[in-house]
DNA sequence: ACGTGTGAAGTCTTTCACAGCG
DNA sequence: CGCTGTGAAAGACTTCACACGT
């Protein structure tokens, strides 16, 4: 167990997955050693910043050297806890369930998707790979009873509350949520909102309406 | 056109869609009028937030009483450029592009998939609603024609930084990656990273291992 | 009295810059 | 000599708290 104080800011922790993701793909080049600067560059983040969040964690580096890569994969999978399987229960098996439930990804990567819910009878019964699709009130005691901390939510805006609500309830404790909506839940609850709509709505902000007539191969360097 | 001065963090920007989410929901229930403290509650932020967010753009509420919704709500849309069609490119017809090509919230946001390309010989003609995958190879030349400026990226890790090159050749300045990787693009190109992986790797720092053990009815408050 | 808009304060995060180790 | 780890400074963002308009 890792005794690394309990103070770390929630934006370095959302950074740990970027850099496992570069290491993995370093160590694919056979190359041993990585220093802040080469991980910066391949992770899109400032050699300061990578030296600070490790800094975190305790010295993984060596001066004049840098990082051993596979070192320092290993303890990032550690303090992320990612050496643990973690089964999922995914709610709501339309389009984006269905995608979902199908994505090869997520199990990839130790997030197992257990059990499938819905409310819609048309689609409770449905098989989805090795999944039956179950119906939604059974949720809280099936999660309960396997002690799933992991949820995917992928019901309508409008459903999302309550159903997150009884996911808490049933004590899961990390909520993926694809539905456009905000939900509320204790402090307990940790929620990451993935929302591609409102992704693309911010990113209009920095297009002028004026740009989408600048049509044909111009050169013009703005 | 609003002359916002410049200088608006980029924070406030990723919020708006969030805030216009809510206004819509809130408009639906008739309600004329909110406060910052209603808003607030809806969006999971504070009062003080929204109120200093919203007065980068000028005064909108009126004391005493809150903020007109419709107002509100049509400000915050011409801001983010709402009012505009907005062409988009997909990128990769595996089966999360294809998901995206099918997915009807994109259309009723303004965000028109107009083209889908892949680099597989076997998804090059397939249909998808009403488009025909093309060949990647004539993606440059078609974007830039059409003037389009906003991509969404749905190709393997491997192959994104090549595609976000061309893309960004091409004139496209906003990009939504689902990639699980980091893509490099010139300054004046914005990209918003989708991983859900990433996601899910964040939220388990925050669970014990041990956790996973604490099965059964127990409700034990921590 | 209610609720906005905003200076000022407080907190959080990033960046600088360098001592020190290998 | 190269590169980490980290105080200290700078910068960004959030929250407080209240004057003021309705």
């Amino acid at each position: 167990m890792l005794d690394a104080p309990n103070n770390i800011p929630d934006v370095v922790i959302k950074r740990l997955p970027i850099y496992s993701r570069a290491l993995v793909q370093i160590l694919a080049t056979r190359q041993r050693t990585v220093s802040s600067n080469e991980l910066a560059m391949a992770t899109g983040s400032t050699a300061a910043q990578i030296r600070r969040d490790l800094s975190y964690f305790g010295g993984f580096g060596k001066q004049g050297k840098g990082y051993d890569v596979e070192r320092l994969l290993a303890a990032i999978r550690e303090i992320l806890n990612l050496n643990e399987q973690w089964p999922v229960v995914l709610i709501g098996a339309g389009s984006l369930g269905q995608a979902v439930a199908r994505y090869g990804g997520f199990a990839e990567q130790g997030f197992v998707v257990r059990r499938v819910f819905d409310h819609n009878v048309d689609r409770i019964g449905m098989r989805i790979n090795d999944l039956v699709v179950q119906d939604v009130r059974e949720m809280a005691e099936l999660v309960r009873q396997e002690g799933i901390l992991v949820a995917i939510l992928a019901v309508p805006a409008g459903a999302a509350q309550k159903v997150a609500d009884d996911l808490a309830k049933a004590g899961v404790k990390a909520i993926l949520n694809y539905a456009p909506s905000t939900i509320q839940v204790p402090d307990d609850v940790r929620v990451h909102d993935i929302d591609p709509v409102a992704a693309l709505q911010s990113l209009t902000y920095y297009l002028t309406p004026s740009e989408a007539q600048a049509r044909g191969v111009s050169h013009r360097v703005s």
